[in-house]
DNA sequence: CGCCGACTTGACACCAATCAAGATAAGTGG
DNA sequence: CCACTTATCTTGATTGGTGTCAAGTCGGCG
């Protein structure tokens, strides 16, 4: 029998049919990541295949690691978290997705990863065949692609780097980091920070326990660089102090003597 | 003063002119990955840009993060390994590469990585700005890069899930797994791996430390699934045992029962 | 109000980084 | 060819960080 970790998946319920699907030229045709920097001809294209998908909640499955690939996605709004499990059952976070991102990539025709809405979401859905179609007569959008797909591959090797050096502290202060560039989270304003990201995805993120997230989250505060008002809702108080922690050694190398 | 850690790079002597470069028609014309699956005439395109290099032994440069990107290259016979610097000087490495792998990808305008010969080595070059011209002709090509890029992709993700969520025994026992597919490593005939892949370089790779290697040998081979005859050159007894490794819990998770 | 899930905190054992030294192998020059 | 130096690898002792187990708190929703 496979028992699954407890900590293995975030527990969700049904899979409910809260899903509602449209085709692309209803919506608002407001740019959105995938059409940038694509001719009309080239976004119209796009848009003859494309369709929209409401999820009017978090925690639903929008496809899983194994299954048959068909679609790409493009987020429009929301959030999804990238995951995959190992034999063991753990999982693990590979990276969260936002607006612009693309993502359902096939291997050999199957998806590798499972990708869940962590909050309410829109996306475009387009036809992988279709696709390919679109992209051999359409060299740009091909090269676009390409580009889009080697942004993902450098930032699978930031993780790397974070996952291989970095102190479980560390890592929470690069996430954070990685938080306040985007405004749909971070209230510069107010210095508050709103994550959609419960503790159960960021510690399968950070490759550490949930407990250890807790702590981390405890020392920000001790320290004085953060300030936890509600679970997913932090006051930044000192984002330079954040940033010195990312280029800290791992150990007690708090000093870093440069005038 | 920036002082680069003792672990931060390994140990290497002159860039010495020990590169030989010639155009591509030169050499035999057997397939070595990039040309693969490509029409002939993509194939003579290919080659009307490429340089061929051959680095006689380990521990050269051929391209450094920062620098300026001109120039995409494949692999021929040989291994290089991708790295990366933090800000406190600690070196990452991100992957080894072998023939048939692609690397060089720029990121706007520049290399993220920095990229060096680990043994003597023969690898094509082609200067990006023509290769892009030819990718706009040729879709087919296209898609191909696009498709070797996804790949290393999945790659850099399956090197998150170890770093995410293996110890440092098992980290090992997936590193040696990894190059027993390559039967120019492996001999199967007698069990033996010859790695050109020092400690130094297994440690940055594995995120851990190099003592920490050294123990995880000095562990594998008391538990008899591996015996060092000299650093570098190992004979695995145990091929299952270490599958088993890389499937089990984090901890003590030894068992998993299954028929 | 009371249950339940999400989050936090504490205690403790253990793994792995660090510091320090020894052992082995590989050059280097006489 | 041997003595010497140097790089690489291994082993030992110690300490701190982090996973695990176990309560305990907070907040939301029935």
């Amino acid at each position: 029998m496979k028992r699954l970790l407890p900590s293995s998946s975030t527990p969700e319920k049904k899979r409910a049919p809260e899903i509602r699907a449209r085709p692309f030229d209803k919506i608002s045709d407001r740019p959105s990541g995938i059409e940038n920097l694509l001719s009309p001809r080239e976004q119209q294209e796009l848009r003859n295949i494309a369709t929209v998908l409401d999820y009017r909640r978090g925690g639903i499955t929008i496809f899983s690691e194994g299954e048959d690939a068909h679609f790409i996605y493009a987020i429009d709004e929301g959030v999804v978290r990238i995951s995959r499990h190992a034999a063991n059952g753990q999982r693990q976070i590979m990276a969260f997705m936002v607006p612009g991102d693309l993502f359902g990539l096939p291997e050999r025709g199957v998806y590798v990863n499972t990708v869940e809405a962590v909050c309410p979401l829109r996306i475009y859905r387009f036809p992988w065949q279709r696709l390919k179609e679109i992209m051999m007569r359409e060299p740009q959008l091909q090269l676009n692609m390409l580009v889009r797909v080697a942004h993902d591959l450098r930032q699978a090797q930031r993780q790397i780097m974070i996952l291989g050096q970095q102190s479980t502290y560390q890592r929470l202060a690069n996430f954070l980091l990685e938080f306040l560039q985007y405004p749909e989270f971070y209230d510069t304003k107010t210095s508050c920070l709103n994550l959609p990201i419960n503790r159960f995805d960021l510690a399968d993120y950070l490759g550490i326990a949930r407990e250890t997230v807790a702590r981390a989250f405890a020392r920000l505060e001790h320290e004085g660089l953060a300030r936890r008002l509600k679970a997913g809702n932090i006051e930044i108080l000192d984002m330079n102090g954040l940033r010195q922690l990312q280029r800290a050694g791992r150990r007690r190398n708090t000093d870093f003597s440069e005038p």
